[in-house]
DNA sequence: CTGCATCCTCTGTGATACTG
DNA sequence: CAGTATCACAGAGGATGCAG
């Protein structure tokens, strides 16, 4: 496999697959750092989250849902009752993320307070 | 009117407008964050930004860079020389953000192995 | 070299109605 | 309650040519 650039350190040319654009491509979405953000205070149901999301549709939220799933970001969890029930929470993964949305919270209080 | 989510919620919930989201808007752009990552390293001409971006073309690297211009997040220096010279740098709210970046590198490096 | 203007494409997002 | 299925659309991204 290709060396990574940050392999050796020096020559800033070699670029091959940015870790930072890695972790860019599983938060790309319009509400997944906020849905993550959700889930990292707690274990939500669907309806919980479309509430907490006020502007989403249920079929964003499911696609944003289902893309973090793909990701291994959030584990979902489904009760086989009536009415259904389905909890979303972060999986292992989802919640090592968690300090990095921590940081991003503090930064944005801290730097952005006139935006 | 909908209870928001953050009313009657324990401390560490209150946020007034999910700071999450503020920082979510900055990096949203698809080279943003690649971008921001290559000029914490150093000083960039415009055309060292574009090789370092294989598939990214002229206009669309503009509109990035003038966005998080926008943003203060990077400064645009101008040589009047012929030939033109433009160097791109971060701001110190830019350079507030590495920390950040160096996060998420860290984390997909760290999490990410397999994809 | 830097960058703007234009046009075109395509993805993501949003709205709605229907289902188990 | 928790989706799925469609359709429509805005906007981001991308390619190209021209200009200072």
């Amino acid at each position: 496999m290709a060396r990574s650039w940050f392999d050796g350190e020096p020559p800033e040319e070699q670029i091959e697959i940015c870790p930072v654009t890695q972790t860019q491509n599983i938060i790309a979405g319009k509400w997944k750092i906020i849905i993550l953000w959700h889930l990292s205070i707690k274990t939500r149901r669907f309806n919980e989250l479309q509430r907490l999301l006020p502007n989403i549709s249920k079929g964003i939220l499911t696609r944003q849902l289902r893309e973090l799933e793909d990701d291994q970001m959030v584990h979902r969890e489904v009760y086989k009752e009536v009415p259904p029930k389905v909890e979303y929470s972060l999986t292992p993964l989802g919640q090592s993320f968690i300090p990095i949305l921590n940081s991003m919270g503090d930064w944005s209080k801290k730097h952005l307070k006139s935006k």
